[in-house]
DNA sequence: CTGAAAGCGCTTACAG
DNA sequence: CTGAAAGCGCTTACAG
């Protein structure tokens, strides 16, 4: 039996009778013969596997949203090449030329990323799809969570709960959703009459939201609400404030934002912005897997996926209010 | 020029002068030339790469396995296949079938594998270590955290603060890690005067942490402590004390195991086992890379790395403390 | 130090 | 339906 007809069995060929394909498949089990990866994409000029690239990999967001790209790949029989944790745009660029010649696209989330760092290190017949980027211009398919109308309407949740003097924590500087996040905020404060508001350094992790807690209680005058720019900081925020036995929310508000699974358990339960991580993962992959399989078509633009305030206990009450603890787990 | 010459001035073979060298560079970078991995593998017979199989990827602790696994990896200029959310054995073995011919090596994190199991789905010249694994024999290089160690500790801690009536909440049947913590815990108990405990099924999941703490709010006796098998259903059951008013440590101590970077954040501050869990990861990749480089070289047996109870607020006062907040991150 | 040539393990027209 | 043969893009002895 010669190479070729085993190749045909194995891959599904029509031209194989059914007893060969049957002997074939059976005496490859027996051997557990699997073919090298590296000859079938040598000649298919395909290699099955696409490459994620990601800023850092702290906290439940990442993991969520790996979570949501592996599940949509495995479905495709596509391999997830993942690279996390470049500090600076030079190591985002190294870790992307890496993997060309390595994956048929790649997803990028990388706050590194701008239209010139992508001209200069991705080849063009690379497939790529951004999330959440500034970045992308007409030759990139983009994918952005909506962070400016979330913001917006978690804002106006705050005020709508009567609070008038509010703080924000934001992300990290140069950061899409940290900036995005900041400028809905600001916007809802602008659009309201009397409300005040101050603006604390963060950059999405517990430590720094705690540190602008610990700030917040020192200032002369206290806020009436803090809305943390994520999840992880508003969870940091809170420790500060259970620390120094300021009641949330009693004595202050407490908002967050992308709804990690943890935050439903806090003490209090925290009110944020619902963002459906793992569907961002997913849907990102399947705008990819579109394109790697029409590279002609036209660039895809921009999707934005909505967001959704999910009303919890550390906001005080406003009226409304979800059965949360009853919603289905993403 | 030929390709020769270029192929051995990109891979910084010493028989090419230095001219040679930088006109071919200058070229590869004008064309953004990358070699194409799948050409190079197939006669290098190395892929550059190495799979990670992994049974889930919810909560901090993936995420934080991950990084370390990445950060060695990249370190020593190896791509990391990421493989996870398989829910059986068939899917488990799938998954491993697909990576061979396409990683150098894999690491294995997985509750459906067993002795028998790599036997059938492995292939002998594929370098694997397995990490937090029963099943390994003389075949498998494995890395263990010392779950048995941590939570003999952490129940003498408990002990030690005076708690006699003890409720251990478990982690998913089958699980290694989960099984070893239980008996850590029913050793520490049975070698304790005068100490009774119960059992509760979790699936080191918060949300069976949270049915947990709800289920021993309804018991006739309360226990004295809670100890959950993993931080993720301690917050979980933390979550249903704090909903039912009831204090901790006041009215029941709680103490959970790994120590993800949010435990320091909750309130109370839990009480749990560190487990440098990135570490975990990158000793376990450093492992597969000298298994890699030394394929004849004698199977490395069983390592297991120490845990430490971390002493926050969550048990009551032991006349130990642990500055935490000023610890280090990870 | 450089080049010509073989060969890695597959897939796929092309014959038969 | 099956086989012989070319060729994918590299690397690496082997000559020169």
């Amino acid at each position: 039996m010669s190479v070729a007809t085993v190749s045909r069995a194995l891959n599904g060929s029509a031209a194989v009778t059914a007893r060969t394909r049957e002997r074939v498949q059976r005496a490859a089990a027996r051997l557990r013969y699997v073919p090298l990866g590296a000859a079938r994409s040598l000649v298919t000029r395909r290699t099955q596997a696409i490459g994620a690239l990601l800023p850092d990999l702290f906290g439940e967001f990442f993991s969520e949203l790996i979570r949501g790209i592996d599940v949509a790949a495995r479905a495709r029989g596509l391999h997830l090449l993942v690279s996390s944790s470049h500090g600076d745009a030079d190591e985002a660029a190294a870790a992307l030329r890496a993997m060309q010649g390595r994956v048929d696209g790649v997803l990028i989330m990388s706050p590194h990323v701008d239209a010139g760092f992508l001209k200069r290190h991705l080849s063009d017949s690379l497939p790529a799809v951004l999330m959440n980027s500034a970045a992308g211009g007409r030759r990139f398919a983009r994918l952005n969570i909506d962070n400016h109308g979330g913001a917006f309407a978690m804002t106006r949740h705050l005020l709508a709960c009567g609070h008038r003097d509010l703080a924000f924590i934001t992300g990290p500087e140069c950061n899409y959703d940290a900036s995005e996040r900041h400028r809905g905020f600001r916007e809802a404060v602008a659009a309201a009459r009397g409300a005040t508001s101050r603006v604390l350094q963060g950059d999405f992790n517990e430590e720094s939201g705690y540190r602008a807690g610990r700030a917040l209680l020192a200032a002369k005058k206290r806020p009436d609400a803090v809305f943390a720019a994520n999840d992880m900081m508003a969870i940091g925020c809170l420790s500060a404030f259970n620390e120094a036995r300021v009641r949330v929310p009693g004595d202050i508000a407490l908002a967050g934002f992308d709804d990690i699974p943890i935050a439903r358990f806090m003490h209090p339960p925290l009110t944020t912005v619902w963002v459906r991580i793992a569907d961002l993962g997913q849907a990102a992959l399947e705008r990819l897997v579109a394109q790697m399989d029409a590279p002609d078509a036209p660039p895809a633009g921009v999707t934005t996926l909505p967001c959704e305030v999910v009303v919890r206990a550390s906001c005080g009450s406003s009226g409304r209010h979800t059965a949360d603890r009853d919603r289905a787990q993403p």
